[in-house]
DNA sequence: GAGCACTGC
């Protein structure tokens, strides 16, 4: 334990700590900060007037930082030192150390706001910029002045944000404590290159060649890129002369991959062999491979970003951070001195590439975040105004505090609701936990818990789908239920049901093609919720999954109410004529039901009237993602209530939100236009060929005289207009 | 008739 750099630093991080109510700690990879800060600050006292807690954005990092503290102390886990995650509460009362999720501090400040219990609280790798460290950041940054006399808080940085926090924090000191990396080279590549896999190619293959042992991690964007890449490796590494370098073993590494495929990456190869390991940037914090030596950065990652404006989500690939490619870079130094081929020029680096990635809070829908604040009741703080080290966009607070308005969490005036406080409680999206209520008003609670409980799990369920695995399964699950054509979330609720009838067989999942991990937490999240909704009602629910299959005709009308009243602001409309949807309560956008979907048209090939929707996603086109159809009747009071509306008055009158006008335009470079331009009212989709390496979704045009007036949207559902001459 | 990076309560 001497020698990690971080202990030569004790006398300077005690002394700076007594002094000042808030610290900024950058501690590059290996410094040993995520263990060594709390066990310093225990040495000299702070455990006496209270716990020591340390907040990490994974699970699997609270679990394990806290396991190695326990050793290096010579104490159980769960007694001095102690974790907790969901589901998992591994403290006790002697418990002086504790390791937990930023999810699980925020749930536990819902009930003691002022976290009196902790002496410390150190905010780790808060460079990450998880929703849930930025809203801990803003209320720590509360709570110092408050208690400024017994509370102690230390934020851990990268090098390129600490000027930032630290600044946030009054200018707080910065203490720097070095990493114990290998030295790493840098190697840039003088253009960038018109092809990325054949550059990686090339690279990786130099490498094998060229270089002296040690595995190569290759870091792409997603799935597709990472298959086509490792079989253009294989095809490559076996036309190799054989002897005339090392045998080679080529590795994907991505989250969709089932579980048993990623430990592959944690054997280590047989002699006189390289890895190549192909990756997302899974490995670039989640994961950590031993025996890298060579990294391989294409510089791109795939990032979801959410626009408030259309309530639509959409997976982009963007440029990574500086320090995204300082962290990739790292990998290849853990165990000897490295080399890193950055596939870009460094003036791309240095002009190009932002400091650090942009927020969550900056990418995503803010309901559970807004309710989450309001719940709190800071009389001191104005919600609109409050502090975040990079505050969220007025437009995004605003479309949050329209979906709560429109679920009944906060009313005309933008104060929270008894509804909303139950909400709140609730670790669900505010839509669903509006759903579980109401549920419960129609006798359906249970129905809907397993609804709600699937759908948080929902990405854990399928199998792994890589092209390979799809050739050899020719009959897909011919045997799971199929929502009664009333759409995905019935059909998520029937899956469970039979898998309840099977007595929850392990067996039964696996000849279904679902992961048994993913419904064992279904059964969990269901488990969870149910206790908080007993809580809630003080009195007994029924929430027993039911026995008894299919009464004949079941149209489990009560459940799409509830669903329809939680999803009012996922709503969306049938166009005349055709099985397009409009979205209600947005700025109309055209949407499609995702083919996936298992809703199903009536005897005359029509969909229903009306759908909600879990999701709206840009993929090559905008998709709703598990709809469910409901009526008529019961759309109607939420449009009388979208009709009301006053966002301005939401908004607390006092903060008025200004206009922002940010909203960018996307240059249209080239001008020709392909397809059949209908020159009506109707919105016709039309092919667009562009220059720009910008994607369109959609076009609408409209004849006006001479002139062709097109509206085009892109993937982000920004929207710019063209006039082109016919 | 598509396809989805990674987390978390």
């Amino acid at each position: 334990m001497a020698s990690l750099p971080i202990l030569q630093f004790e006398e300077k991080i005690v002394e700076t700590v007594e002094q000042n109510p808030v610290v900024v700690v950058i501690g590059e990879t290996g410094s040993g900060k995520s263990t060594q800060l709390s066990q310093i600050l225990h040495r000299h006292g702070y455990t006496k007037s209270g716990i020591i807690v340390v907040t990490q954005p994974r699970r699997v990092a609270a679990v394990s930082v806290a396991r190695r503290v326990a050793q290096e102390l010579d104490v159980r886990l769960g007694e001095e030192v102690g974790y907790a995650i969901r589901f998992e509460d591994r403290t006790s009362e002697r418990t002086h150390i504790k390791y937990l999720t930023d999810g699980v501090l925020l749930r536990e400040s819902l009930s003691n706001p002022d976290l009196n219990q902790y002496s410390v609280i150190i905010l780790d790798e808060a460079h990450e910029r998880s929703l849930n460290t930025d809203v801990l950041m803003g209320l720590v940054k509360r709570l110092i002045k408050m208690r400024a006399s017994n509370l102690k808080i230390l934020i851990t940085s990268a090098t390129l944000d600490g000027e930032k926090v630290s600044k946030f924090f009054s200018n707080c000191p910065i203490l720097n404590v070095p990493g114990k990396l290998f030295p790493v080279e840098i190697l840039h590549s003088k253009d960038r290159p018109t092809s990325y896999l054949d550059s990686c190619l090339k690279t990786a293959i130099d490498i094998h060649v060229r270089e002296p042992e040690g595995d190569v991690l290759i870091f792409l964007t997603g799935q597709d890129d990472i298959e086509k890449l490792v079989s253009m490796l294989e095809d490559r590494v076996r036309s190799l002369q054989e002897g005339s370098c090392m045998d080679a073993i080529i590795l994907p590494l991505h989250g969709s991959l089932p579980p048993e495929m990623q430990v592959r990456v944690f054997s280590p190869p047989p002699p006189n062999c390289r890895r190549f390991i192909v990756s997302t940037n899974i490995a670039e914090t989640s994961l950590t491979v031993d025996g890298v030596v060579y990294v391989i950065d294409a510089g791109y990652v795939k990032q979801r970003q959410y626009n408030p404006s259309t309530g639509m989500y959409s997976l982009d690939v963007v440029q990574i951070s500086k320090v995204q490619a300082n962290q990739r870079a790292g990998r290849a130094g853990r165990t000897r001195p490295g080399k890193c081929y950055r596939l870009y020029p460094s003036k791309v680096y240095q002009d190009e590439f932002l400091d650090v990635s942009v927020p969550e809070i900056q990418r995503s829908s803010l309901a559970g975040s807004v309710l989450y604040l309001k719940s709190l009741d800071l009389t001191d703080i104005d919600i609109l105004k409050f502090d975040f080290l990079d505050p969220p966009s007025a437009e995004s607070l605003r479309d949050a505090l329209k979906q709560l308005y429109l679920i009944d969490a906060i009313d005309e005036s933008g104060s929270i609701t008894t509804f909303g406080r139950t909400m709140a409680e609730l670790p669900l999206e505010p839509s669903l936990s509006r759903t579980l209520m109401e549920a419960n008003e129609y006798g359906c609670l249970s129905q809907a818990l397993t609804v709600v409980a699937m759908l948080s799990a929902e990405t854990m369920l399928l199998q792994g789908r890589s092209k390979s695995t799809e050739k050899k399964r020719k009959h897909p699950s011919v045997d799971l239920p199929d929502g009664s054509g009333w759409g995905d979330h019935i059909q998520l609720l029937q899956i469970f049901e039979c898998w309840d009838e099977n007595n929850y067989n392990i067996n039964w999942c696996k000849d279904n093609d679902l992961q048994v991990r993913g419904m064992m937490f279904v059964k969990d999240v269901r488990k969870q919720l149910a206790q908080i909704m007993q809580k809630i009602a003080k009195g007994s629910l029924d929430v027993r999954t039911k026995k008894r299959r299919k009464e004949s005709r079941q149209d489990y009308r009560n459940l799409r109410m509830a669903l329809c009243v939680g999803y009012a602001n996922q709503l969306a409309e049938r166009m005349l004529r055709h099985n397009g949807y409009r979205t209600v309560g947005f700025k109309s956008q055209l949407v499609q039901v995702h083919p996936s979907s298992v809703l199903k048209a009536d005897e005359e090939g029509t969909l229903p009237d009306y759908v909600v929707y879990h999701e709206l996603i840009a993929t090559s086109r905008p998709y709703m993602r598990n709809v469910c159809a409901v009526e008529m009747a019961w759309v109607t009071p939420i449009l009388e209530k979208l009709e009301k509306l006053d966002t301005n008055k939401l908004s607390g009158g006092s903060a008025h939100i200004e206009e922002v006008a940010d909203i960018k335009q996307t240059e249209i470079l080239d001008k020709k236009v392909d397809g059949d331009a209908v020159p009506d009212d109707r919105e016709t989709i039309l092919q667009y060929e562009h220059g720009a390496d910008v994607s369109f979704l959609s076009v609408y045009g409209k004849q006006i005289g001479q002139a062709l007036n097109l509206q085009i949207q892109n993937k982000t559902g920004l929207e710019s207009n063209l006039k082109v001459d016919i």
